[in-house]
DNA sequence: TTGTGTTTTACGACCTCC
DNA sequence: GGAGGTCGTAAAACACAA
């Protein structure tokens, strides 16, 4: 586990917690959180306002193992901030992570829905049941694993920097910058770190996207023509996307709809999306094989002097 | 700066399902 | 027949080494 560059963590009613590899540009199975001390911010993009969870781990070392979930909802003048200590774990599991947010989201519920659908048809709305909390993580350790300063809890000594393009904006940004320019626009090494911005680049962030956005080139959104190839998404809208597809692969024309009135993109564009978004995961799993077969070739080709094809990567491939 | 490889949008061809 | 699936691919955008 690489516990040395920034990393994002989803959990979701359908998978298992993942994180955000961003060495392979995908999410891979992330079942055992940490073991060393560590703080993770727990951001629900799905919330208005903006909730925060500081979860923290004491390393298995210390003599009083435990896990802090600290609740706290911005803006921060009227901070309702509950501390909650979960229980004695040698190390931080996610689905100790996952049961104390998803109590949390129970509480914006209505929330959500007004995010998630922007409509006043509230047999649109999400049930409780349908909803688990596909809720985004931030996580870097804590410095000299001090976790028992809690001024340090909301406050992050360690500007996270994403590398993904299906990042949340960075932590410290100019207040001015416009969230929803393309990501080239927006990987500025941030220079302010001011607790106050970092807030409202945080509430900027979850704001409805009511209008769409403009590309980098622009091009009035058009599609595929002699003179414009194709249209850059932003930040906002691959996210948005990523985090869909991390709650299915196949869209629903419900939430297609919702997307794309939310996202200002067309149902065609999200169609799409999810049908290249696909097809890059197959690309993975396959490359993955790939390196598995590979593998289980040099192992076997350790145990016996056999070149027999059936064990052949293509083979292997093929019959998994 | 430039060349090169990879990723991201977008589409056509073809298929299945209702 | 229409909608949406995969597969393959074009071309813009991007990353990065030299």
């Amino acid at each position: 586990m690489n516990n040395n560059y920034p990393s994002i963590i989803t959990v979701d009613h359908e998978a298992n917690p993942r994180l955000y590899e961003t060495s392979y540009n995908t999410y891979i199975p992330y079942p055992d959180y940490t073991t060393t001390a560590s703080k993770l911010e727990a951001f629900d993009y799905n919330y208005w306002p903006t909730t925060t969870h500081n979860i923290l781990a004491i390393p298995p070392s210390s003599t009083t193992n435990s896990i802090i979930d600290q609740i706290q909802t911005t803006p921060s003048s009227s901070i309702n901030q509950s501390i909650e200590t979960l229980g004695s774990s040698p190390s931080v599991h996610l689905s100790q992570i996952n049961t104390s947010t998803t109590i949390s989201a129970t509480h914006h519920h209505h929330h959500i829905h007004q995010h998630l659908y922007p409509t006043n048809e509230s047999s649109n709305w999400l049930t409780p049941t349908e909803y688990q909390s596909p809720t985004t993580y931030r996580h870097y350790n804590y410095p000299n694993n001090n976790v028992c300063d809690q001024s340090q809890w909301s406050t992050p000594t360690l500007p996270m920097k994403y590398e993904s393009s299906y990042s949340p904006p960075p932590y410290y940004e100019p207040s001015s910058h416009n969230l929803d320019q393309p990501l080239s626009d927006s990987k500025e090494e941030p220079s302010d770190s001011s607790y106050a911005k970092c807030h409202e680049q945080q509430m900027n962030w979850f704001k409805p996207q009511l209008t769409p956005v403009p590309p980098k080139n622009p091009t009035n959104g058009k599609t595929r023509t002699r003179d414009k190839y194709r249209i850059v998404y932003t930040d906002r809208q691959r996210y948005e996307l990523e985090n869909e597809f991390t709650i299915s692969k196949y869209i629903s024309i419900p939430r297609k709809a919702a997307l794309s009135s939310t996202l200002g993109l067309s149902e065609r564009q999200i169609k799409i999306w999810f049908q290249n978004r696909r097809a890059k995961e197959r690309k993975i799993n396959k490359k993955r094989q790939e390196i598995c077969s590979r593998q289980l070739n040099n192992s076997n080709d350790a145990d016996s002097a056999s070149d027999d094809d059936l064990e052949s990567p293509t083979y292997y491939q093929n019959y998994v």
